[in-house]
DNA sequence: GACATGCTTCGGCCCTCACCGAACCATGGA
DNA sequence: TCCATGGTTCGGTGAGGGCCGAAGCATGTC
């Protein structure tokens, strides 16, 4: 009767409305699925997340009001993928500041998935895992990427997308190199255009495949000669 | 009775308790207003929200459980103030994803504070506003700060701070220069260790004042002076 | 001491919202 | 045409949580 008359800031209803959307465990562990880059059908995460088929929809529904998620409706299917870098970001961000994995290992085949993704990843768009971060701290290592001050390729950094034929697009607005907590490594890996246009370039040039039906991703045998002989990556950081 | 059985993932349930704390407007308005950096009072804040301050100590309780806030007890006081950088990036970052300020001014008085908040503010712990981004452009233009290939301070940019006689801790872990998103502007302006100091010196040099007990921050003379001849920042930008 | 002030705890109210199952609608294949 | 499958809509239920006022503790003032 005091609060309900009184103007609320909008600013603070829309923050609070876009954290409500996150706020929930179901809508979160789509969004961490999701994380991997691809589409889903509205029923693989009715079933990932352990809920109704109903009551995934209007999940659905609200993620897709706010926002956060893109959908595409194939016959009879309701595939739905992250809006955008920017809604990937922000699940990252969330998801970066969240305490710790926490936990004991659980099965064999938990633990050895989770080893398998510790190992490397995708994480929406780009490398995770040893694997971004051997990759990021390479670039580092090299000078093609500035850590120092700030998170930034160097003029050699761009080039050496160029000699290795990784294309990037310079004009977009998206920022070509941005800091990605990663999660298991609780250091930064690089993320950003360069970071998407590198990890494309990797699963093309089959330097790593996707393993499993998840973001996992295992480095390949010509993996590990390319990034040791064009990154001077160990191939013990990737194991 | 179905997903009640099946074993959650943790690190959904720790994304959605962390999102749940910043999912409730009272809640969202206190992190928005603790962005000026300083400390409030559990009543100021109280005032604020326009709650009973029976119900804002218990939203404080949550918020310093959550890692969120750091208190601090004075006498009958009880002050409390982000946790950290990590805590005040996080609010900032899920501020910038949020749809726009939008509708139509208010009051007059209202409508005045909002154009002063525009013109110049601290943004936690860095300047923001037009001024915010002026800077920010200034460095840029001036290759003390480069954006085009991700975000960090140039070699010429360490220096410029050096000679300006503005201290910059290297050795800490927090990043130099991050990118924070303007909430009035839509452009980054600069944050992070470099962006800290910078604000910090300009308030303590007499380059900008604090007006009214908000975030807002107004130019004085001497600082249109100094920023003009220090970093060619026009002074009609910053109007 | 007695009093004011700031904060916290407690009980109770009420609204929101995640969840389900059942019915319903659409698509695509026999 | 019928059927199987994926998705959505719609009541109904229950738990959670935000809110208040009143009472209870501190702290600092007179």
């Amino acid at each position: 009767m005091l609060g309900h008359m009184t103007a609320k800031d909008p600013r603070a209803a829309a923050l609070a409305a876009l954290a409500a959307l996150l706020a929930d465990e179901t809508r979160a562990a789509c969004l961490l699925a999701l994380l991997d880059g691809r589409a889903w059908t509205a029923g693989e995460l009715a079933r990932h997340a352990g809920v109704a088929a109903s009551t995934l929809s209007e999940h659905l529904g609200k993620l897709v009001a706010g926002g956060l998620l893109a959908e595409e409706r194939q016959g009879r299917h309701r595939y739905v993928r992250l809006a955008d870098a920017r809604a990937a970001g922000l699940v990252e961000s969330l998801a970066a500041q969240t305490p710790a994995p926490a936990g004991p290992p659980g099965s064999l085949r938990e633990s050895s998935t989770r080893s398998a993704m510790a190992r490397g990843r995708t994480c929406y768009d780009h490398l995770a895992g040893r694997l971004g971060t051997a990759v990021t701290d390479a670039l580092t290592l090299r000078g093609l990427l500035r850590q120092d001050t700030g998170f930034a390729l160097t003029e050699a950094g761009v080039e050496w997308f160029a000699t290795a034929g990784i294309p990037l697009d310079l004009s977009s607005r998206r920022p070509l190199a941005r800091a990605c907590l990663d999660w298991t490594e609780r250091r930064p890996h690089l993320a950003g255009a360069a970071g998407a246009a590198l990890c494309r370039h990797a699963l093309d040039a089959g330097w790593c495949v996707r393993i499993g039906s998840e973001r996992a991703v295992k480095v390949t045998a010509a993996g590990e000669r390319e990034l040791a002989a064009r990154l001077g990556v160990p191939p013990d950081a990737l194991r």
